[in-house]
DNA sequence: AGCGTTTCCGAAAACCATTTCCGTTTGTTC
DNA sequence: GAACAAACGGAAATGGTTTTCGGAAACGCT
């Protein structure tokens, strides 16, 4: 048994195959009882449409590519939300998460390209550091890029200013009376919203004449473990900051956690403060202070925003940054309120 | 500037289009000097293939559809290390999630259907609540199901014994003295998994001669909010259950920020167990006592049985049951040791 | 050299939906 | 009921790769 194919359809309906795909995807361009005809053939000799030879002879993929650096929690939001805008559109999403790995991210990148995707999507990545989506783009595929903004380029984004985020946090503290501010930053080449980060802290200090001392700052790539190493490492120091910030929640419940296993307390030893307020961190012990990352409707502008721009192919460019908001739990205190060492 | 195809690089080069096609797939059966010189033309005028050409001509598409439930962390490992086989093997992934919506859920079938993808892997759900796959299976198309075990059907699956793991954690805390354990389980049609926890409490309770007493149990999807809600529901009762366990480390994450709000301590008041192990749990104060799931090894494997399966047509199942471990640390302690209200 | 094998390569059909270009039918309005 | 516009239908070309089948070339052996 063979399968059954658009001719098949046509001869059964005793139309012509061109009335058969309008029946498809411009009904009303076909008299209603021909397309009734017509889908009655259909569900009848239980035809399926045949995607891979619709874009083979369409000459355009309907395959949207996404391309994820890590799947955080707040990160997989995003994702989901984008799905639902794209299923709504009938555009299946090729994913891909690189972890990090620049080979494996060219790799899909080239299957991409070479499945002709309708547009890509970036979560998390630098353009700077992907040199493949120059060849996408010049190929006119549309690429929109999530979670960072990129003013001053000519790329699209929907994207939250994570410099003025991780400012407010820092500003916040400061104005409670910390003088001396730890940072634990997920520095990772190409990741640009951690860069981001911790240009926000520095410039916070700056603003509020404080000195940046790099004795209590530490960089590893943001996971649990290396935030818990990084804040035993923090409070080994002679004089330990008691206020310390983190590029992540991941990173901040990992500190959380070295101070817990010193049997110390948060926030009355220290405070701990952390970025991307993942559904998590209001059920934590306690609750978790951060900053607000839209990540669904950042999804989900993100999406709508592709798809605006494979439908017109004008290709101007969208660009929208959105807004980040102190949340302000119970893992963050004024230092009055520490206790005395 | 119009495509470059096979046609032109067969032009150039002095060969059929047969040889381009050999050159790219079966390097091995041209000979050297034509090989190079295919390759030499191919990067000279920047060839790039067409997977959705050749899916067309092959019948068969090179993409793999996963369908998830709902996206947990612990779901989102087995993602990842499905993606990096199916990388390896160069088969792009359809991700989709349908987040409990079977309506959402049968457009996801019916895409993969319309793409002819190479396999389906479906993460966390039961077959029989997916009857769009029977029609993927009658096509011969290879699934695989993750996160549970279907024997007794010639599904291929490579699971974990849900009822089982939960069986050795209630077990364990009935062995600690406590007689009588809550239950909030994450209940919820076409979630098979979570139907055998419960069924595996249900065992270890019988199998020690206990009541079971639906007063103390709670059934909510798998959230937070769901888990922090049924456990102060629990707290609420005259004669609370001071140990409870839950069905997933999210719902018992949900379970002791209620114990926590209410200002009691969690094991000392109340013990509390998840399931799944997620990284996060050995990051919490206190940590959580779970029954650990190898999440990455399932994923891994997984993908693995399915592209076998892709590979030799013969499509016997592959079954395979991973062992869970039960991993104590500090939310659960015996009774002995509890707060006397 | 000659024969038998194996290896390598080319021509062309096949895959299935889309779309264009016309020609035909239907519907509307006076 | 005639004229004209609008809606619709049919035949055929199109797209890029794979694959089959047979022929040609190279190789191994005596």
């Amino acid at each position: 048994m063979s399968k059954v194919t658009i001719i098949d359809v046509a001869r059964l309906a005793g139309v012509s195959t061109a009335t058969v795909s309008r029946a498809m995807h411009t009904p009303n361009v076909v008299r209603p009882n021909t397309l009734e005809r017509v889908r009655a053939v259909m569900r009848e000799c239980g035809y399926v449409y045949d995607a891979t030879a619709g874009d083979f002879s369409r000459r355009k993929s309907t395959v949207i590519g996404v391309l994820i650096l890590s799947t955080t929690t707040k990160v997989a939001d995003s994702l989901s939300a984008a799905q639902e805008v794209a299923t709504e559109h009938q555009f299946p999403l090729i994913v891909s998460t690189s972890g990090y790995d620049p080979a494996l991210e060219n790799r899909h990148l080239q299957q991409l390209l070479q499945r002709g995707v309708a547009g890509v999507l970036v979560i998390g990545h630098l353009r700077a550091n992907l040199p493949a989506i120059h060849e996408l783009q010049n190929r006119g595929i549309p690429c929109v890029f999530l979670w960072e903004t990129l003013p001053d380029t000519s790329d699209s984004y929907v994207g939250i200013d994570n410099l003025q985020g991780m400012y407010a946090m820092v500003d916040h503290l400061i104005s409670q009376g910390y003088k001396r501010i730890g940072f634990i930053c997920g520095i990772n080449a190409g990741v640009e919203r951690t860069v981001k980060r911790y240009e926000g802290y520095k410039k916070a200090l700056r603003a509020n004449n404080l000195p940046l001392d790099e004795g209590i700052i530490r960089s590893a790539t943001s996971t649990l473990a290396n935030g818990k190493a990084a804040m035993k490492s923090l409070m080994a120091l002679p004089n330990p900051p008691r206020c310390v910030c983190c590029a992540s929640d991941v990173l901040a419940i990992g500190a959380m956690a070295a101070v817990h296993e010193a049997g110390l307390s948060v926030p009355y030893d220290y405070s701990i403060a952390g970025f991307d307020n993942t559904d998590l961190s209001a059920y934590l012990s306690p609750t978790l202070s951060t900053v607000d990352v839209p990540g669904v409707e950042m999804g989900r502008l993100g999406m709508e925003a592709l798809l605006s721009l494979i439908g017109d192919n004008k290709h101007t460019p969208i660009q929208k940054a959105l807004p980040t908001s102190l949340i302000l739990r119970g893992s963050t205190c004024p230092p009055s309120r520490q206790t005395i060492w």
